[in-house]
DNA sequence: TTGCAATCGGAAGGTGAATTCCGGTTTCAC
DNA sequence: GTGAAACCGGAATTCACCTTCCGATTGCAA
């Protein structure tokens, strides 16, 4: 019989896992001790799920998922604890993304110039996944990924700050305001490619860089609550 | 037995009653040769309706509307064949809200800012009730409400053609444009009062309108597809 | 008042997914 | 090579809703 994988769920397994990796790596490995079958098909579980979720968006189905990687629903389940857990690290892997070019984008000359292409090319990864737009237009995140997000967000300020000191993008806006407007694109990017076609993110997306372009015209209303945000 | 009712559901009930409605008035009245009982019913559940979708948007439950309407479900789905019916009755009504206070607004001396206010007030109107917000943001049309839609479209479009003449508006904006502005709004007054209260949509659609403004700056990209209307 | 068709309520039925369970396999340390 | 811990698949279970059904009730015309 079994000694220590017994609990109302294969959760303790997983977190054993991690435990074992952390052990062997220093940042969370993808595939830590695992035995090779296992390894591999948690690639593969991955991999279809990343198609699945871009395609789908959360409405994508275990089942499918787990017949696209060529596994049973159960191997799924040994691997993420549930379909959320599963979905996290998708997303999260997504903001990483994100925070990478942005990142990026901080190095370049002109900080304005910077940004917008910045916002362009994000839209972009919006328009061609689906779990993406959907999670920024409105899907309240958990586990890794808020954690994720914030560090995005940090980055997002910087970046703003530098095209303010330009003189190139309006004073008054505030970080806030970029979440916001992704939120807004999100939900267009992801219209747009499902039941209304005539929706056009690119031409959103420069009307609203327009809007934030200095020098600012009226004035924007006050913010009501801020991010909340360590430090 | 019954004769003429008779079907897979109680659609062609539903369809007989606004036939008749149509004999005693020629709008499509809310409550035809009913009995009384029937009427008090059907309205009470039509208002629980309407709640719960503000409240709760698609994911409100049937069974909630039922027990808040203080009828059984059964009496929900005699006066609608499904959920889907009677949400669409719901958001018919608010589309129809909405296009007479644009009629309203074709009224007002100065199109630009009429048209800046409508906004406002559309905005206020989806911050307040998530189903409206939803259907906006993402949800496809069925039914009544893609044709009460396509009326709302034409007359945003007089008063945006109105904008324009008069200078206020940048020349380049096209009718498709407005949906998308109130798809992505609605993306944030969804967000802004459910997870995420940092999110502040009277800033974002200010910056939008910022970007409408007349003299328009960096040209927009072109469209990919129209909305295709009669006419 | 009476007859009965229309209406009512809410239990039962159906459906579509997520999640669990467990007998059979596979990998790997020894 | 061998034993057992770790893994595997996918049928069975669970869960949350929508929708249907039908015996009991009620409004209304005669």
């Amino acid at each position: 019989m079994h000694l220590v994988t017994q609990g109302p769920t294969d959760l303790p397994l997983t977190l054993l896992n991690q435990l074992m990796a952390a052990t062997t790596k220093t940042k969370p490995a993808k595939a830590p001790g695992l035995r090779a079958d296992a390894r591999r098909n948690r690639e593969a579980v991955l991999k279809a799920a990343r198609e699945a979720f871009a395609e789908q968006g959360f409405d994508c189905q275990m089942e499918d998922i787990a017949r696209a990687a060529g596994v049973g629903v159960g191997t799924v389940y040994r691997h993420f604890p549930n379909k959320e857990a599963l979905l996290d690290a998708l997303v999260t892997d997504r903001f990483e993304k994100l925070a990478e070019e942005t990142a990026r984008s901080l190095d370049k000359d002109d900080p304005w110039e910077a940004f917008c292409e910045l916002m362009r090319w994000s839209a972009r990864l919006q328009a061609e996944d689906r779990g993406l737009s959907e999670v920024l237009a409105s899907r309240p995140l958990v586990g890794e990924a808020a954690a994720a997000k914030s560090g995005l967000v940090d980055l997002s300020e910087k970046l703003m700050r530098k095209a303010q000191r330009a003189g190139k993008m309006r004073k008054d806006l505030m970080v806030e305001d970029i979440p916001t407007m992704i939120c807004g694109l999100s939900a267009v990017t992801g219209a747009a490619d499902g039941s209304m076609p005539a929706m056009n993110w690119e031409r959103f997306l420069e009307l609203m860089l327009e809007g934030m372009r200095a020098p600012g015209g009226a004035k924007l209303p006050p913010p009501r609550a801020r991010l909340n945000r360590p430090g």
